[in-house]
DNA sequence: GATGAATGAGTTTTCATTCAT
DNA sequence: GATGAATGAAAACTCATTCAT
């Protein structure tokens, strides 16, 4: 058994998680998905993006579409936890950290703004029941937990007021989903404003009320 | 009452008495859009629900998916108009509408879970471009409008801080989407505190800070 | 039996074979076919048409499409024998017949663009082997087998080359249908000069060589 | 020969190497809208005839039904020029072109009978304003015009008498057209017989009367 | 006579996937 | 690894016809 996050090398000289071509294909599975929504995306228009000629090579790299769409998560997760995390970390205390996780999770919006639609565009579309949102679960949870305990935390160190931590992280999920869609129907919007504006909302949501 | 034999069929698909046969399909297709999503929803699958024996019964009397979805979220609309609008009006000031405008948007999640997760699933898979989208706009908008407006005017009478109202109302918004996709997979939630919760969150948000 | 042409009253007081309302659905769907053309023609377009709320006083006033297609011939052949016969036997020699032929069959086009259209739509557009076109032959034979039988007796007379008269009634045909194509789709053309070349064409076609 | 792997698919969706397939399925099609006419034809006739599993694969080949019968004309034209031109061009002045051409235009009736008769299902169905109509046009015009020009040149040089061009190719378009639909329905025609009438209708019809 | 609802077979097209080469 | 052909199910939609009222 390897640890997460280090393929380890085949005698192919491949890793066993990735390929160029498997990369060439996430990458245009994003771009598909961010361009025409999740429910239009067919292995059609992702091998017309890639360059391929056919929607087999897709099949031979992918067990379906399924494990595609997990590994288009995966890779936003993975790209935005390198961004989001060190920021988040470098914060000192709680609210600083809540910022940070706001504000450099709206910024991947404008580093990546196809990789955060796409991400969007698949959680939206899934339905509960889906068996792919379990795995989705388990790839989105590592950031949204972290957060989450950051919070009860700060309730405990008395640096945050007294609410519903999963609540609150919900609400700030949605919060920063909607901001997502809207960016991708109105290119002018002004994405780092909106940020911290969404900042300052739960900022004052979470402080401690003064007396 | 109107004049014998004029409810004719206009361009919107629509009879003034609105048949019971399209009341009945629309119900089913809230049905099924809630239980498999919009993605797998299906003529077939409303049909069925119906009881219809084919689905050319349902092209019969809709011009087109469009033509049918546009109705599901018109009928979500007016019962979502109908349950709100007076709850917010009976509140006295605006922080006061703005707590209905929450609890009573989450409230309908109890009184029509189906509807509200229905209208959900149909909004977040339509891309920006698609042409319902327009159509979907103007009958949301109503809604959100308001509320929009109401918050310049709170802040207009220095009763709410100054912020982006357009923000704050996306913020709300995704938010309370986010509990609605929420309490459909997680069918014991207490959904009326997560209301509160909520209201919360946003009356923080949006109160004036004390100096 | 009755004579062809003279349908007996019926107790209701209404024809036989005629009502007020299957020559509205006739005229309907002459206009129909003539406009998108016999294949994209359907009941429910020819419904519309006739102010008729629905298909199923279509299907109430005749047998079937075929059945309605069948009258919308006769009503045509009808309309074209009126016109064409006295000006065909008005000639005094056989030359002059043909032309008359030619040129009244042609001026049919102007007086009724969309009849001869339609017949010629529903006429190309059907299978030799289709039952219908049983009927149909002995519509369009009235007309067709005399104009033959006089090209015969013209060539008993001495007055046309000898020539294969079936063949010379179906090139005649032929580059009529043809003018009515055309005319459908060149709105502008001088039908009268077109015709006028047509009977020259055939009036060379058929008369004595000169020796 | 071409350069390997480089036969990709153009926007015609023809390839340079006309795989098997493709010919198979044209070649399906020319049969079954020979038999069944247009109005009829469907893919999944086509697709039964072309001991093909499933309609699928039709579309998989062919941008859409527009695209597979634009194939039929495409390769209708191509034999009938192939048989004809040398036939025209081997005659050594006007008169003979013009027998030349009706005779050969004739002969390839007996050679492709489903070929001659799908064109002709597929042109008389088709009305003016379809999009298909104008791909059909330019294919067939290579034909007609350089017979018309051969009229007027004809004509120029005192060959032919004077008449209107494009009425006189109209009329022996009809006219052979007519045939065509003849010999469909009465197998027993002695075709090259009534090409020979033909030609000497159009003979007598073009030639310089004699003063 | 007339209406509108209902039916079921039919249409073309798209999709994810498999397979031989 | 890579290709392109093949598959079969599913999609939305249209049609002529029937039937109760």
């Amino acid at each position: 058994m390897q640890a997460k996050g280090s393929p380890s090398k085949q005698s192919s000289g491949r890793t066993f998680t990735e390929s160029a071509r498997r990369a060439q294909i996430v990458q245009a599975a994003i771009e598909v998905i961010a361009e025409v929504g999740y429910a239009k995306t067919s292995f059609v228009k992702i091998a017309e993006r890639a360059g391929l000629s056919s929607t087999g090579m897709i099949s031979y790299h992918f067990k379906g579409k399924a494990d595609l769409v997990q590994e288009v998560i995966n890779e936003v997760m993975r790209l935005s936890a390198e961004y989001m995390v060190p920021r988040i970390e470098a914060a000192e205390d709680y609210r600083g950290k809540l910022r940070a996780y706001i504000e450099s999770n709206i910024a991947l919006l404008e580093i990546y703004p196809e990789h955060l639609q796409a991400v969007t565009e698949v959680l939206t579309n899934l339905k509960g029941d889906d068996p792919q949102r379990i795995g989705f679960a388990e790839a989105t949870r590592s950031v949204m937990e972290t957060h989450e305990q950051h919070m009860r935390e700060a309730q405990a160190a008395g640096e945050f007021r007294e609410f519903d931590a999963h609540v609150m992280v919900m609400a700030i999920r949605g919060a920063i989903d909607s901001l997502v869609v809207r960016a991708a129907t109105h290119p002018g919007l002004d994405i780092a404003a909106c940020g911290r504006e969404l900042a300052d909302i739960f900022d004052l949501a979470t402080r401690k009320t003064p007396s």
